[in-house]
DNA sequence: CGAACAATGTGCACAGATTCACAAGCTGAC
DNA sequence: GTCAGCTTGTGAATCTGTGCACATTGTTCG
């Protein structure tokens, strides 16, 4: 399921409040769902909470861990040092959450040898080699988009098998390999949707929200 | 619906590279979904396809666009100009798009007054004014984790009512605002999740993927 | 020890999304 | 003008995911 990284930040953070236990209510109020989805999606784990009591919340981390492969780290490579290359080099949460940048290469010779966030980018042709330094499965696409197929396909060849990618193309690899999309601007399109009947729901006029007759989230 | 954003992406593409007509059975393709959903997902527009031929592409780029409420432009807001906030607001294809930055905050009085991609960071304090005076609906949250839930207070107190969240945490905002949180970590979880899996399967020889016999793509 | 209590795990019903299959409709060629 | 060939639009079957309700089980306190 798509909800477990979602318990995990949440138990993580628990945790490390000093939170020992924590019911089904509590982590579904904490993470915006439903209690009994909660239930249905850590019996999945084969879990283990006590009735009457409620979950360990330490076992539980190990648990969700255990079961996205997060007991070890996933190196990951990112091609593209532009804008948004050189934010996610520069980002230590990746790193502190189980995926190291292994490196960074771009195909402008003039980035190649500047530093981002601690690492050196290196020339494009290089990518096969840090990948089986690295033993790399994850690469992160950053480049324009008319380059995204291209470094895909360089991704696959040197031996990655999942790509996170934030140009807005759809990429075409072989099956077996797993893609994911982050479109920023689909993501902006989705709210405009929003707002757009917003808008014309009747009366129209903007801004008019209730406000604060209870907390809630809107999915 | 969720899947209009790609269409219309796909479908821009192929204005622009000259296409006037187009199958559902192809944009099905490009959009690596069922043909019977791409028409379902079209009829709800009350589009206009014709029988024998297939969809004008300009006119479904217009439907869509006026759909999703881009047939104007969605001035956005910025909270926090760090790594993530100055990547975003250099970006053009943001405006492009039809979301311009109307305006980047940060509560760091040595990041004000500094220029990002042409726009220069303004102090928190004056969020209502930007809001007000460019009649913002959409706001952007980049800050820590920590200063998420006060950017997000903020922000719903200036007038928006449209947040994307780029901070690891759960917002808690007043019924009739919309929300949407994209955490890159967790779409590294979920990558993980599936070479967990694609290394557990037995035989659990990394790297051996079957190569090229036809090209799909792993939502 | 036993009873009240608390919270899990799950059967079941329901709602929404997905896919299939096909009738209806348009186009173009002969 | 008619017919063959495509392609849409949609009814129906199916699948998936969600939420309720409750029996079950462990805990705590008298
Ligand atoms: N910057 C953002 O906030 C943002 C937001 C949403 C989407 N995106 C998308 O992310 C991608 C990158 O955006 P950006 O702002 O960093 O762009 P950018 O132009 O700043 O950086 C792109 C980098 O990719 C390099 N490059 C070009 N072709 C390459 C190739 N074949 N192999 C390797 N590297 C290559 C370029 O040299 C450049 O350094 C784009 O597709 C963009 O649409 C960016
Ligand atoms: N950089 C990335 O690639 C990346 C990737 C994934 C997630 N994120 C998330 O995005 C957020 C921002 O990341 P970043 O790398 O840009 O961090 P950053 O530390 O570089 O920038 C944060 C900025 O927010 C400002 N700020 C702090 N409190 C504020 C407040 N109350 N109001 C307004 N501004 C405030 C700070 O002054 C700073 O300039 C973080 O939550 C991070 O977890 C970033």
């Amino acid at each position: 399921m798509a909800r477990l990284p979602v318990y995990l930040q949440i138990l993580a953070d628990q945790a490390a409040a000093g939170v020992a236990n924590i019911s089904s209510e509590g982590l579904a109020e904490l993470a915006g769902v439903n209690a009994a989805k909660v239930r249905k999606d850590l019996s999945y784990l084969g879990s283990y909470g006590t009735r009457g009591v409620g979950y360990e919340v330490d076992y539980l981390v190990y648990q969700i861990r255990r079961e996205l492969g997060l007991d070890h780290d996933w190196p990951v490579v990112i091609v593209g040092a532009g804008n948004l290359g050189q934010a996610l080099a520069g980002y230590g949460g990746f790193t502190d959450r189980g995926f190291p940048v292994a490196g960074i290469v771009d195909i402008d010779h003039d980035k190649v040898d500047t530093l981002v966030g601690g690492a050196r980018v290196r020339p494009l042709d290089e990518l096969p080699q840090i990948v089986a330094a690295k033993n790399v499965s994850i690469g992160v696409i950053a480049t324009p988009p008319a380059a995204a197929q291209d470094a895909a396909d360089r991704l696959v060849k040197a031996g990655v098998t999942s790509i996170l990618n934030f140009a807005p193309v759809v990429l075409s690899v072989p099956v077996g390999i797993t893609i994911r999309k982050v479109d920023l601007a689909v993501e902006l399109q989705i709210l405009s949707y929003h707002e757009q009947r917003r808008a014309s729901a009747q009366g129209g006029q903007l801004h008019a929200v209730p406000n604060e007759p209870g907390r809630g989230v809107t999915a």
